[in-house]
Order: structure tokens, then C-alpha cells, then sequence
RNA sequence: GCGCCUGUAGCUCAGUUGGAUAGAGCAACGGACUUCUAAUCCGUAGGUCGCCCGUUCAAAUCGGGCCAGGCGUACCA
């Protein structure tokens, strides 16, 4: 429609501009069109008479007269055309074009759901990645949730995605991991009680549990051994258990992975040397203080960064450079990497990976999903993994439940701080706005399921026989679908989507407040039938994109 | 100090990428179940879009400067 209305408008300036209206070269802007929040301005609305007015030297009004003026032939599903306010031109629709719509909505439901976009790029997207040292919090739950969102997104309009998880199974953290443990354990068996715990040891119960399951298993083997033999295996047993806690975490939140990326793994291969390496002899890396430092300041980082520190041990840094380069190499089309807003100030150090790699800017997107504030009503809950004063996210998805966790989590932009308020979530579970568009679809298959009772003989549906402003409303936004998963996909903000099913799911209710589907009428009925079975198409499938189940009652 | 994010109704948030009279939900008040599910609907009330300049026919949206909150600013991960 809007190409079949561009082509319109462009006959009527090509026609002004050869009767000498204005004379020149001129070159058209591309022609804009909207859909106005208020149904009295029509349809679609365009702004080209206030964008070409210095150019015709004309007032926007006049100009939009002039324009409508020289159109020969507008298309045929254009009812009427108005100019309104100081310039807009309103283009209202027949009826007619909408009841197509429905039609081919209709006829087609997963091709109108699935819009593509790509013919199956490769994405990786890289998200949680929490450190194994403790269980997942509400704040990776955030990251979670949106990471498996976009993935399904991405999916869906074609991309092909992996979903990976880098798992940081190495390095000074996993020894503090396995110290905290050890001490645990000699506490249990009653050595060493006198020692104070680390000061930055994790003191969670968890390690307490997995210290116990050791005494379990093994008894007081380890007392008499050196330290420096027991620390890696505490460690890797206690990375063990914890990573399949994680696992049991993101399968209640209905994420999955495709690929667990060891952090380990990367020193095993000496990827990370290779890495450092190349990156030397490339000029990236020097060295300072026996130190060697990555140049990130070229990409505007404030300073340069170690990598490797003068003690030989590498720094976090170096492996996430080998990491990096190994994703660049994997060839992907684009790479997304999914962090907490308090790793911001890292985005420059993998920019720099990326142009060290020559990898152009816009293959990698670093997507910071602000942090998440704990409440209990109006007291804060400070969240620190090692001193595990943290709420752990399955405590909270068990209390409220995947779907509405989920919908939660969704409702907002990523990138806005979000206040989750425990006492809310859990009066949440008869207010949350997830019950409200799942009842929609509850609702629509109660409608069926009244229609198989009544067994009705009904003929087929004849879309014109629905009139009522209410029935072309829903329509005009069911039609939107295909767009809002577009933008969606397009910007990587999977909260188009929940909002957009809410407006669905209002517009729906209202309706069927009103106005009665199964009648006496049998060929309203089966119009209205049609129509709300469209309904339910699409917020079945947006649901489903949102990993939120579509229950048929409730 | 510097950097990133945020500031919209009492609360929690949207705002079609610069459009027309700024919208929802919750909370408050008043109403609607003999009906395909009332987890719903209808109505009332609620606003200096943090503040000030600027760009524009047009600014919540773009630019600059302030103010406030959060986060970051390691040879930690």
C-alpha cells in the first residue's frame, strides 16, 4: 500500500515540476508515512508537504492542496484523502483493504508472523556467562530473559543463532572458589577453626553445602594434604556443582544454551598466547613496567590495559582477547555480547579486540542491561555474590512463577535500571499484565470451545460483514504484527513485543466486552469467528516468542 | 574529576526513531456479571515530559549547559 501511495505522490511532484511549478533539478525526499495515533486523521499520514515546502517556496497547507490536486490516480483501497492541521496529508482506507488483510493473515498465519529479515546469517550471542562461584541472581535473570528473547527473535526472522555461554572457569576467582571451600571444610572437621574466614572469599551457605558433600563423599582425605593440590580440585569440583545448579537455574527460566564456551579451555589450546602473539608483532601489545599492555586507548579507552601482569600471570583481559578473535573467526555475520551496565567500562577494551582483529564496528554489539535493584517494598537488598546476601533468582521464579518472571523482565527497555520489588512480584501474580494478555488468548479459546458445544453448522466467513470500528481497529493492529517483530529484531529490544501484545490483548477485551462473537446472526458469527481467531494467532505467537506459555483456560 | 545509563501522572513504565490535543497499568473514586470465563469492561480524577538555552514549520524525542540518582573508573573477575 504505502509503495502503490509513494508512487502516487511522486507522479503529482513529477507533474509539478514539469508544468514550471518549480523549476531546477530537484531531488524528492523519501516519502514518510505514519500511522497517527488518532483515528480521525485517516490511516496513514504523510509530512512530505512540510519537508518540501522551502523547496516550492510554499506553505506547507498550500503546498499539500497542490500536491493532492496533481494526483492523477490514487489507489483503488484509498477511500478519501484530507489535509489537516498546517500540512499533514491523511489517507483513509476502504473498509475493504483491511477485510483483505484479515484474509491474508488469515491464510497464511506463520508466514505473516515471520517476517524475515535475514536468509540465515550466522549470529552468536553470548550472554549470562556468569562466573561459577555462585548461583545465578535476579540481575543475571534480566540477562538471561532478554538474551533467549533476542535469540528467539533473531531466530525467527531468519538468522541463524548460537547461544553461548562463556564460562570463566579459570583464573584467581576459581582459587579463591576452592580456598573458600577448603576452609570450609577444615572448619567442619574441626582444623584450623581459629583462622577468620577470607576477607574476599565467598561466604555463602552454598559453599557450606558443597564442603559437606565432600565430607560425604570423601571423609577427611584431604586434611593432611598440601594445599596447593587440594585448592584445584576444591575448585573444580566446587565449579562443578555450581555450574549444574546455574543450569537447573536457566532451565526453570526457560533458557537454553547451544554452546558452553571454557574460559579454560583457551589457555589448554594456548589460544591466548597465539593471540598475544600476533597481537605484538601487530603492534598492539607492548611492553611497560614488565608488563604487557593492549592499546586501547586507540579505540578512546582513558588508558591502556594489562594483559598480562609482571608477574606472568594473565589478566582476565587476555583471555577474553583470545575469546574474541575466536568468535571473529567462527564467522559470524554479527556477534552480540550481553553484559551487566557494570562491565560498561569495558566496552572500549573488546573494541579495541575488534579493530585489532579488523573487524568492522557494526558486526559486534555490546548490549549493557542496567542493573536490577532488589526490594523488599521500600528496603533495599544489597546484592553481593560473595558475601551472598543476594536473593538467588530461582528463589524469586519459584515464588512468581517462569511466565510471569519472564513478562516481568520484558516490560521494560534493557537499558533502564530496574526496581524489582519482591512484595510487589508476588501480589503481581494476580496483577502482572502476563495474566492479562494470557487470558485474552484464554478467552478467545473459551469462544471455540462454546461453538464446538453449540454445534453449529456455520457458513464460510465473509470478512466484509464486520463493520463496527472496534473489528477494524483490531485488525489494523493485528496487521501491525509483522513490523513490530521487524523493529524489534532490527533494534534488539524485544519490549516492542510485550507491549504490543498488551495493546492486542486490551483491544480485545474490550471488544468482546461489547460485543457478543457467537449470535443468532450465523454469518456475523462466523465473520467475528475469523476475527477473533486472528486475535489469538498473533498472541499465541508472540507469547510463544516471549518463551511464555498460552494456556487455553485459566 | 572523567565515562556510561536514567529523570514523563502519587507509584511502575510506554511513547511508532522529529509530528497533530503526551499515553497505559497500579493506587483513588463511581458504575457493569441471568451473557462466548468479571484475571474483564465503562466512567471520573490525575502533567512545568528534571531545569535553562539553542536548532526546526514542528522537540518528551536532536545539540549545548546545569541539577539529581545509579553504575563504572584495578597489574579484580
Amino acid at each position: 500500500m504505502k509503495k502503490d501511495l509513494t508512487k502516487s505522490i511522486l507522479d503529482s511532484l513529477t507533474a509539478l515540476t514539469k508544468n514550471g511549478v518549480i523549476s531546477g533539478d530537484i531531488s524528492f525526499p523519501p516519502i514518510h508515512f505514519e500511522i497517527p495515533k488518532d483515528t480521525k486523521f485517516g490511516d496513514l499520514a504523510t509530512n512530505i508537504a512540510f519537508l518540501l515546502a522551502p523547496t516550492f517556496k510554499m506553505p506547507p497547507r498550500k503546498l499539500a492542496e497542490t500536491i493532492i490536486q496533481n494526483v492523477s490516480a490514487w489507489p483503488e483501497d484509498i477511500e478519501k484523502v484530507e489535509i489537516a492541521g498546517s500540512g499533514f496529508i491523511n489517507l483513509f482506507f476502504k473498509p475493504r483493504f483491511w477485510h483483505t488483510t484479515l484474509k491474508q493473515i488469515q491464510d497464511n498465519p506463520k508466514e505473516f508472523c515471520s517476517p524475515r529479515l535475514s536468509k540465515g546469517e550466522k549470529i552468536n550471542i553470548e550472554f549470562v556467562s556468569a562466573n561459577p562461584t555462585g548461583p545465578l541472581h535476579v540481575g543475571h535473570g534480566r540477562c538471561a530473559v532478554v538474551g533467549d528473547v533476542l535469540a528467539r527473535l533473531l531466530e525467527k526472522v531468519g538468522y541463524q543463532v548460537t547461544r553461548e555461554y562463556y564460562l570463566n572457569d579459570a583464573g584467581r576467582q576459581m582459587e579463591i572458589l576452592g580456598r573458600s571451600v577448603l576452609l570450609r571444610y577444615y572448619q567442619k572437621l574441626g582444623k584450623n577453626t581459629d583462622i577468620p574466614f577470607l576477607e574476599n572469599g565467598y561466604q555463602g551457605e552454598y559453599i557450606q553445602d558443597i564442603a559437606a558433600s565432600i565430607i560425604e563423599d570423601k571423609g577427611d582425605l584431604y586434611l593432611s594434604s598440601p594445599e596447593e593440590e587440594v585448592i584445584p580440585l576444591f575448585s573444580k569440583i566446587a565449579a562443578e556443582k555450581i555450574l549444574s545448579q546455574i543450569k537447573q537455574d536457566l532451565a526453570l527460566t526457560r533458557v537454553r544454551f547451544d554452546r558452553w564456551f571454557s574460559e579454560n579451555s583457551l589457555y589448554e589450546t594456548k589460544v591466548v598466547e597465539k593471540a598475544i602473539t600476533r597481537l605484538k608483532a601487530e603492534g598492539w601489545i607492548y611492553e611497560n613496567e614488565g608488563a604487557l599492555w593492549m592499546k586501547t586507548t586507540a579505540v578512546g579507552d582513558e588508558k591502556d590495559r594489562v594483559v598480562i601482569r609482571s608477574s606472568g600471570e594473565p589478566t582476565y583481559y587476555a583471555s577474553d582477547i583470545a575469546y574474541h578473535q575466536n568468535k571473529f573467526e567462527r564467522g559470524y555475520a554479527r556477534i552480540i555480547d550481553i553484559w551487566g551496565a557494570d562491565h560498561h567500562g569495558y566496552v572500549d577494551r573488546i573494541k579495541a579486540v575488534a579493530k585489532a582483529f579488523s573487524i568492522p564496528e557494526d558486526t559486534i554489539s555490546i548490549l549493557l542491561v542496567q542493573l536490577v535493584r532488589l526490594l523488599h517494598g521500600k528496603t533495599q537488598i544489597n546484592m553481593s555474590t560473595r558475601k551472598a546476601t543476594f536473593t538467588p533468582l530461582a528463589e524469586v521464579i519459584k515464588e512468581v512463577g517462569t511466565d510471569a518472571a519472564r513478562f516481568f523482565f520484558l516490560l521494560r527497555r534493557y537499558d533502564t535500571h530496574l526496581d524489582f520489588d519482591l512484595d510487589l512480584a508476588k501480589k503481581q501474580s494476580s496483577e502482572n499484565p502476563v495474566y492479562y494478555t494470557q487470558y485474552a488468548h484464554a478467552r478467545i479459546c473459551s469462544i471455540f470451545r462454546e461453538l464446538e458445544k453449540q454445534s453449529l453448522c456455520l457458513p464460510p466467513p465473509d470478512p466484509s460483514l464486520l463493520k463496527i470500528p472496534q473489528e477494524i481497529q483490531i485488525i489494523q493492529k493485528l496487521s501491525l504484527y509483522p513490523q513490530i517483530i521487524s523493529e524489534a529484531a532490527q533494534s534488539l529490544e524485544p519490549h516492542r513485543i510485550t507491549f504490543y501484545l498488551i495493546e492486542v490483548a486490551t483491544l480485545f477485551h474490550k471488544y468482546y466486552n461489547h460485543y457478543r462473537v457467537i449470535s443468532d446472526d450465523l454469518d456475523l458469527s462466523a465473520a467475528r469467528l475469523y476475527l477473533v481467531s486472528a486475535v489469538r494467532t498473533v498472541i499465541a505467537d508472540g507469547l510463544q516468542l516471549l518463551g511464555i506459555s498460552t494456556p487455553e483456560k485459566m
